[in-house]
Formats: C-alpha cells, sequence, structure tokens
DNA sequence: CTCATATATCTGAAATCGCGAATATATCCG
DNA sequence: CGGATATATTCGCGATTTCAGATATATGAG
C-alpha cells in the first residue's frame, strides 16, 4: 500500500461512497452498497474489485453473498487517510443519502459466518 | 473543500510531491518545485496552479518569484489528509529523493517578504 | 526601453478512466 | 439436473487528464 495507490482507490465518488459506508457499517455485501447507492451490480462490483485489488478492502464469500469491509491490515496512516476523509463527507447530501437508504433497505442479508462464534 | 476535491488535487504523483514537500518546508517557489522534482517549469507552474485553484496551496508574489505553502485556511479534516500521506511517504525513494535534491539546491532564493516584520 | 530571469498559459497528441450492455461464474434450492 | 439469486468480468466508446513544446506575461537590472 502506498499514498499513490490508495489515493487512486479513492478518488473516484463511487468508491469513496462505498468506503464512506464500511466506516460505519464493519461489512456489506454487493447488493448492499447496490441499494444504498442507487447504482446497478455491475458497477458497483467493478469498483470494489478496484478496491480490493488495492487490498483497501477485504472480502468474504458468505454463500452467495460476498461481504466486503475496510482491510483489517490497512496500515496506520492508510486509516487515518480514509478516516479524515470520513469527517471530509459528514453532511454532504450524497453520502448521508448513502446511509439514509441502506439503513431503509428491506430484506438486508444477515452476517451469519461473519462472526464464528455466533452459530 | 471537499473530500472529492482534495482527493483530484492529490491523485497526481507531481502534485503529491509538491505537498509532501510542502510539509516540511513552509513556503518554496517554482523553480525549488522544479530543482527538486527534476521536472521542467511548465509541468510544475501547471500542477501548482491545479493545486492553487483547488485552495489546497496558497500563493504570494515576491519580486519575480512566486512562493507557495499549504493552504492556511485548510479545513481540519484536509490538514489530516494531507498530513497521514505524509507519513505514508517516508521512506520513498521518490519523496526522499526531493528532499534531497532541496536541499542540496544550489542559490535558493531567499525569503524577503514572507515575514513582513522581519524588514 | 532592452535584456535576463521567473512564472504562466496555450495547443494538439497520447494515455487513462469510467460507463453501459452483454455475458460469465458461483451458490442455493427443489 | 435446472432455475433463481448474487456476484464478477469483458468490451468498445466517450470523457477526462497529462504531457511536451511553444509561447506569453511579469518583474528587476541597467
Amino acid at each position: 500500500m502506498t499514498p499513490e495507490i490508495l489515493l487512486k482507490s479513492l478518488v473516484d465518488e463511487t468508491r469513496l461512497r462505498c468506503v464512506s459506508l464500511l466506516l460505519a457499517e464493519n461489512e456489506l455485501c454487493v447488493c448492499e452498497f447496490g441499494y444504498a447507492l442507487g447504482e446497478v451490480q455491475p458497477k458497483i462490483s467493478r469498483h470494489l474489485a478496484t478496491l480490493r485489488e488495492s487490498h483497501v478492502v477485504l472480502d468474504r464469500r458468505a454463500g452467495q453473498w460476498v461481504y466486503y469491509r475496510l482491510h483489517p491490515e490497512l496500515p496506520p496512516w492508510a486509516l487515518a487517510v480514509i478516516r479524515a476523509l470520513g469527517e471530509g463527507v459528514e453532511g454532504s447530501p450524497v453520502h448521508m443519502g448513502d446511509r439514509e437508504r441502506l439503513h431503509a433497505m428491506p430484506d438486508r442479508p444477515g452476517r451469519c459466518g461473519g462472526n464464528l462464534f455466533a452459530i
């Protein structure tokens, strides 16, 4: 992970919206991103792939769903960048709308398998 | 200033190198950036203009020289992003080389006029 | 005014990026 | 197996961005 790679990953608005959601939501599956952002699935999937390839996020398959979260091994400076950007989007209509739509989403998939001890 | 604007400003390597230098150097003129980065003057000037237009840096003319510094009214989250990126570039050969070349630059222009009380 | 230095801007060409649409893969269920 | 749901990938195009090189502007010295 380098600043150049991190910046390239975050400069796209769709990807920044995804990462911004992950600051509050621990982990989300592709369909949740799609519902929250109001974007079609291939578009979300493509951008999440970019974030995955640059190690900004980590993915985990659980049945038919794939969950994404911030990569647990992000260097401290990279996490600091992401958190500061999270402060920067506070109050932004686009990002606030994403949060609201996510929480209003019906039938959000469960997280079985997320915490193995919870079974 | 929004995260989108800040990210667009910093995603270019030349601009990140300039901002990285400004974290340690308070203010620098165009020819100092050019010498440190080993780039031609029009390229430096163009990228500094981008940073100026997005209010990441502030410029000040002093005689024939124009000095650039981090904008003193950057929002705290934006400064936090920039500082965290500064940590991220620590040890990077490119950025370390920029610093060394800057400090080895002969005949660096003075800073008369920088602090009006110093006259 | 004229020259030298420092900086800014303009102009096409090349490279990069994100998009929509179509399609492919994976998993679950019956 | 076959169908339904969820996710991933491919492809060609249009938009954006950056670059090198040429040129324009600004300031100071003489």
